[in-house]
DNA sequence: AGTCATATAGTTCATATGAACTATATCAAA
DNA sequence: TTTGATATAGTTCATATGAACTATATGACT
């Protein structure tokens, strides 16, 4: 009833998907997802493509439909998705949407060690994140205006989605600055370091 | 003047931090990430933090400090931070905080095909998600109390950051699924796939 | 005394990733 | 007409990831 469904990567995802409008070959499929903009909202690198489209096949979930070639350019090789390749990308869809995971980001890392950096400086960072993100928001808001007026709401809810967190952070890191600046928030980076490595020896350098 | 700052990860991260607190073998690593719960929030896998070690020693950002073996146990090999690590540290963060990069997520490609699913199942996937973000919510505000008893507030802000990510997540889930099934948001799967090949095979099958 | 769970400490290996590369065609400008 | 930019189409390969494995020690419980 699953078949591969743990294992799923977003090319996978984005794969399927396509193949469910009609057939085609990898290539197409690079250049519709960057028609529609997905390529950047996704962070695709294309350099996997070729792998996930390897592994889906190997899972049967889609097939060859044929391949040709033009002149002397490399072969094509046309995909169709397979039964089992229909009911799979719903499955995941399924299971993503209705599970929320923690995915680690870069930024979470960075708070989680900002006190490595003396306050005033975390402001100044903390500033310019602000700056942008407000940039970036600009930039999706103008897309969305843009986008609205031929696309279909339905196929622009994940860049909603986007604005919506990115508006959210912005929020946050500027309520973050603010109390950094305000020295509501403070610390001291050398004695928390010291503080750390002391208590950690007290406590018999071992388990907690 | 910076040295590798590119090609960081969470756990070149993590271990510059600890290892700035004072010198210590892996191991210690892994149980210090434990005992704050930096492990859960970082989503660490502790298989690559061997990898990520042996990296940062090659770059000169950590250096051995000895060697030593309890009983019959495998050998510990203490590490210490070089100057450089520090250097890299502090850049690194700094660039993070700095300037925002698009992660891909799980999610955002599902929201990205979300046509594919039946707006009934869809609203009711959203409304799962919903739920399980509450219970997150919940269990990281009981958390979040529990540890600011004894934890300085320092310590805790990318679980202040993660909860207002949730929050806004939340929200944004919520109305969409209420829009959903309002029918203030609808689609019909069969059609727009068929459109989407139709229109393409209109414009020549080829480029926009 | 024996078994079971857990802590200690790290290694191996199959698989995944993505930057860089290969090679041709086409069109525009100089 | 030669150069240079871009589109076409995919492959290679060094490196990264993380699940599973190795092996001992310790304490708990039966």
């Amino acid at each position: 009833m699953n078949y591969m469904t743990q294992e799923f990567g977003i090319w996978e995802i984005a794969v399927l998907a396509l193949l469910r409008e009609a057939p085609m070959h990898p290539y197409q499929m690079q250049r519709l997802l960057k028609e529609r903009h997905k390529d950047e909202i996704l962070a695709l690198k294309r350099g996997s493509l070729y792998h996930a489209i390897g592994r889906l096949e190997r899972a049967g979930l889609i097939e060859v439909e044929n391949t040709s070639r033009e002149g002397r350019r490399p072969e094509r090789t046309t995909y169709r998705i397979a039964p089992a390749g229909t009911e799979s990308l719903l499955d995941v869809l399924r299971r993503i949407i209705s599970t929320p995971r923690q995915e680690s980001s870069e930024f979470m890392a960075a708070m989680s060690f900002l006190l490595h950096l003396p306050p005033d400086e975390a402001a100044l960072q903390l500033a310019e994140r602000c700056r942008r993100l407000q940039w970036q928001i600009d930039g999706l808001i103008a897309g969305l205006t843009a986008a609205s007026a031929h696309v279909l709401r339905i196929n622009l809810v994940e860049s909603e989605y986007l604005l919506a967190m990115l508006k959210a952070e912005l929020a946050w890191v500027g309520s973050l600055e603010v109390d950094v600046r305000a020295g509501k928030l403070t610390w001291n980076t050398e004695y928390l370091l010291k503080g750390a490595a002391a208590s950690r020896q007290a406590a018999g350098n071992g388990k907690d």
